[in-house]
Parts: structure tokens; sequence; C-alpha cells
DNA sequence: CTGAAAGCGCTTACAG
DNA sequence: CTGAAAGCGCTTACAG
């Protein structure tokens, strides 16, 4: 027989508590099967004896062994999140976001979440935690077209989630609703306006996606608000802006993203046009450069932290067995600052 | 007895291969106990067995549970890595990079990494990967004054590893040696001067840790090619540089980051002083900033990948209880770019 | 060199 | 409501 002690030894080294199921059952006089029930709460047992551990357990900072747990129970108590090796410092914000979302919501349900960071055209580090089996399900963002992590997972059939859209309607995922939070971010700028006001909504190239579902929100927006007369036009090539800006007196612009409303900016500055008093001004887009211009730039905020949540739950949720919904939305922050005033 | 055929099917839901060692074993006509020593490489069995084994395996596809190989072996095959919850841009960088170099090597390894996100007053996440037990060995980077994760680890016997100085010499940590880093780098830039030219080296607040580091590193730098008779002086505040800059005409300035970097920079712009032509620049501190500016200027690199990869290969070591060198160096790596050339 | 057995610390039918 | 037993899939002394 392995010797007790020096295991116990071991143990001590790894281990916050010294008391296993086992160690609670004897000090108690119960069985392990007993206290087990009696600390996941499931099963038949009586009001005292669960009270009994579960104050014995408390007491002396029980922990079970999650490993243990796993091994019984046919899983393994850890997500995945999937990062690519190389990515932008707005790539890195947005996942390090995410994954405060993703990390909070497992570590709720006793969850850990593992990084996998993958190349273009190497999932490796996923496939190995998946085929190692150390992970109950995946959430995945920025997927490319015909994406390899998914063709992975959809083989060896552990569930996923994917930040975004882009895998199709039946694939679980979570999405900003940006067309949605455009039109609502619209109507908010607008709160502070009179009838009849002038909105200019100055949009980047249509050739990226984004910005059609930005102005679509856009025009959604204005048509709710048809009865309160205002005029509107679309700008659709920032250098044309220059030009348009002298046609009339604008009350409030709206740029599709924090690149065209700094040059918009700038044009505004270089005709000494004052923004707040003068004009109002916001973006579709927020970055910290809107955050900390002067004055700060109303923006919409893609929640990264929700989204990351949101994915968690849903990744949680389909690891249990449990079925998903798989069309998911998280709202926008509206960040309104000092240019909307 | 448990319907054994019912286990197969959950475990296909999970799993790659359908082996287990048990499977292999009455596959192949040996024991588990054989298949498990023919696959871990260890203990006496014979060429030909093992062999055998291992090609059965390696034709199935077989991957070792390695929830069940952790409980077992007393341990988890799981590394952390802690990052704060909320870090600044600069910060996110540093950490993805690193986290990239932890991930790959632990992978290596058949470790995997869990991240654990701290607020600066709660150990919260990591805590509970401690107590559940969950991870064999911990990273962590940018220690706080009395720090609290590393109580916590001290309490819990699990050994950690350090990204960056800050916890004393008897820590297991690894440096990126600014201060030889900064004079090795400092020769690099003088190679392309001739004998007796003017160098500056323009520093920012000396109450900043980091830059006594580089001045001493400058400093060291230049007293190692005394024999050149380069002529030099230190500028501790950028605000005297304008002034300074008319009384000699410099060959090299090198600056101690690239914020003080940039803002000479934009000096020599006023001046019309031609950076590359009149004067060569580098910084002891890189961005993107530097890097994408035109001229793209030189600078030292941390080597945030490096550090990374260094610190996994320590802490897979110390989950082992093999005994590591406290003190650790990773280079910097020299980023020479067009404004000294 | 190989096998039978006990063990890692949990869970969960099954029987009482 | 509770306990004894088998099981999760590995590892590792121990005996042959």
């Amino acid at each position: 027989m392995r010797n007790r002690l020096h295991n116990k030894d071991m143990s001590n080294r790894l281990r916050n508590s010294n008391y296993t199921m086992d160690d609670i059952a004897s000090e108690l006089g119960l069985s392990k099967s007993t206290v087990s029930r009696a600390l996941s709460d499931s099963g038949r047992i009586s009001l005292a004896t669960r009270e009994k551990v579960q104050a014995f357990a408390k007491e002396h900072g029980f922990r079970p062994n999650l490993v243990a747990k796993a091994l019984a129970g046919q899983k393994t108590l850890n997500l995945a999140a999937v990062m690519p090796f190389e990515a932008t410092a707005y790539q890195m914000m947005f996942f390090h976001e995410c994954l405060s979302g993703i990390v909070t919501r497992a570590s709720e349900s006793g969850y850990s979440v593992l990084v996998c960071m993958t190349k273009p055209d190497d999932s490796g580090i996923l496939r190995s935690a998946v085929e190692n089996q150390k992970i109950d399900s995946v959430i995945l963002t920025q997927l490319k077209h015909d994406d390899e992590n998914v063709k992975l997972l959809r083989k060896s059939n552990i569930p996923f989630v994917v930040i975004g859209s882009g895998a199709g309607e039946s694939v679980i995922h979570v999405d900003s609703r940006m067309k949605e939070n455009c039109a609502d971010f619209t109507l908010e700028c607008l709160d502070r306006l009179s009838d009849g006001s002038q909105v200019l909504f100055v949009c980047g190239s249509l050739d990226v996606e984004a910005n059609n579902n930005r102005l679509s929100g856009f025009l959604s927006g204005m048509e709710s608000v048809k009865s309160k007369n205002f005029h509107y036009a679309v700008c659709t090539d920032v250098h044309d802006f220059a030009d348009e800006i002298s046609l009339k007196s604008w009350s409030l612009i709206l740029c599709s993203d924090d690149v065209v409303c700094l040059q918009v900016l700038e044009i505004l500055r270089e005709k000494n046009i004052s923004v707040g008093a003068d004009v109002k001004i916001a973006s579709f887009h927020d970055s910290v450069l809107l955050e900390s211009y002067s004055p700060p730039v109303s923006a919409l905020k893609v929640d990264a932290f929700a989204l990351g949540e949101k994915s968690s739950e849903l990744a949680l949720k389909a690891a249990r067995g449990e079925k998903c919904e798989s069309v998911n939305y998280v709202d926008c922050s509206f960040m309104m600052r000092d240019s909307t005033e």
C-alpha cells in the first residue's frame, strides 16, 4: 500500500485545506457519499446533515479537488478563450476586455479560462487543448472565412460560442447589434436638438461592411423622429466635408468612426468652428483618442466586457449540455461626453 | 455496475479518440500498467512492446486523458498567468506578447495556461484557482508593493515566477536587464559615429526608477568607449533641450523613452534639423509611434515574448519541483531603424 | 520486463 | 435519508 502519510505530505504542498470528503466523512461519522451529496446540494439529504456538513466544510475552509471532480463528472471545468497570436493594439484592448468578462462569469460558476493562442494557419494550441480533453467549451472571436478553429471544433463535438457574427445563424454567437445601437445612439444625440435642426452624417467607405450597418442605423434613427422635421445629409467622403461644412450650419455631425471623426475635428478646428458651442459631434466608434480629446467626444462603444460575459454564460450553458439560443445580442454603451452637451 | 455503453457514448461526445489505456491494453493483450509505461517512456520496458504500443497509439490518435493523469500524478498540468483587470493600452500589448511566449513554451510541455485576472485589492480569481487546486505554478507581472498575490502564493506553497523585478532577489524572477542593455544599445548607436562626435542623452525624470537605470546604462556605455573621445552631455529636462540644441551640433541624441523622444523630434522639426542627415536619434524605449514615425526611429525594445518564454520555462521547472535560479535575464531587442543610419 | 492492485478524490446509481 | 461499491482514466510501488 502506498504510504498514506507521504501522500498527505505531498498533497499539503499543493492544497490549502487538508480535508478531503473522505476526511470530513470520518470526522463527522458519515460516509463520503453523504458528504458529497450534502456539499453538492443534490439528491435526497436531511436538512440536519446537510447543514452539519456544510458548516464543517466552511469552518475548515474545505475546497473540493476540482481535478477529481472533473474526472468523476467527465468534464474539465475549463473553458477556452481563443485569441490570435498576432493582434493590433485595438484588437488587444478588445480581447482584454472580453477576457475580463469571460473570466468574471466563468469563475462565478467554478470554471477557469484557458487561453489558446492560434495563428491563422495553425490552430495548434487549441487543437491540443481539445485533443487532450482540457476544455468543456470554447469561445471564439474574429472568425476567419472558412475558419480552421470552427472546423476543428465541429469535428470534435465540443460546443463553442462566437463573439461577433460571420459563422452563420445556426452557430451560437453574440453580436453587438450595431445597426440598432447606431439608431438608438443617433436618437440620444438628437435629444438635445430643437426641431428642424440640421444633421450631417460623415461616413467612411461603404466598402467596409460595418459602415453599411452604421449608415442604415443612422437612417433608421432619423426615420423614427420624422415628426420633428430634422434635416439631414450623408457625406460619404471625408474630403468633401470641408466644402459641405460651408453650405449649411450643422447642429450635429455624426461620424462613422473615430478616424473619420478626428479628421472632421481637424477641419472644424481649421475653420475655427467650436465643438460644443457651434456644433455638436459624436462618433459611432469610440477610442481613447476621442475620450481624451478636448473637449471629450461622445461615442458609441462596443461593450466588449458585456460581450465577454454573455459569451461566457452561453459557453457555460453549452458545456452543461443545455440548449442555447443561437442568436444573442449585447447592447453597446453610449459614452455621452462634452461634445454633445 | 454502471452501464459501460452509456459511458462510452458520453465520452465519445467529449473525446477525440475512443481509446483509453485500458482499451489499448486489451487490444494489444497487455496490462494497462505496461501501456502506461510504454507511453510515458519511463520504467523498465522492452523496446519491442514500447514500440508496438506507441505505434498503436499513434495510429489511432490516442490522447491520454489529462484530467486523469493530473489526478493520478497529483498535479494539474496547468499554469496560471496573472494579469490585472484594469490595464493601459501599453500594458495590454505587453501582456499579450508575454502571454504568447508563456503559452508557446507551456504547450510544448503539455501544459495549458489559465488566465487569472486580479484587481489591486482582490486576488479573487487567482485565489480560487489556488484553492481549487487548478494550477501547478504561477506567473506574475507588475508586482505591487507588498503584493497580495505574492502573499497568497507564499501561504499556499505554490511556486511562482515574477516577470520584472520588485519582489526581492530570493524570488524567482526574470528581468530585462535594462542597464546592461542600455549600455550595449548605446554602443550600437555609437558604432557609425566618427571619433570625437558629440552625444546628448535626454532623460525623463529621475524620480522614475527606470530612468536611473537608463542613465547609468548610458554612462557605462560611454565609459567603455572612452578611448574614442566622444563628448557627451546629459539633459534631464526636455524643456531645456530647445536651448541645449543651439549650443552644439550633436551627432547623436539618445532619449530615455518614446515620449521624450517624440518631444525631441518635435523640437528638431521646428528647428528644421533633419533626422538622419543632420543628427541621428534613438530611444531607450520603443513604441508603435517610433516605429511608424518618418523616418522610423531606432529603439531598444523590451522583449516581452522572450520574457514570457523564459518565465514559462521557469514556472514549468518549478512545477516539477526542480530548483530554479532566482535571478534570470532576458535580453532586449535592438530595433535599428533609419534614424541612426 | 510485465501484471495485479491500490490509489488519486470525487460522483452516482443501487440497495437498504 | 444514508452507505457500500463501482467508476472516471491514469500512475506507480510491489511482486514476480
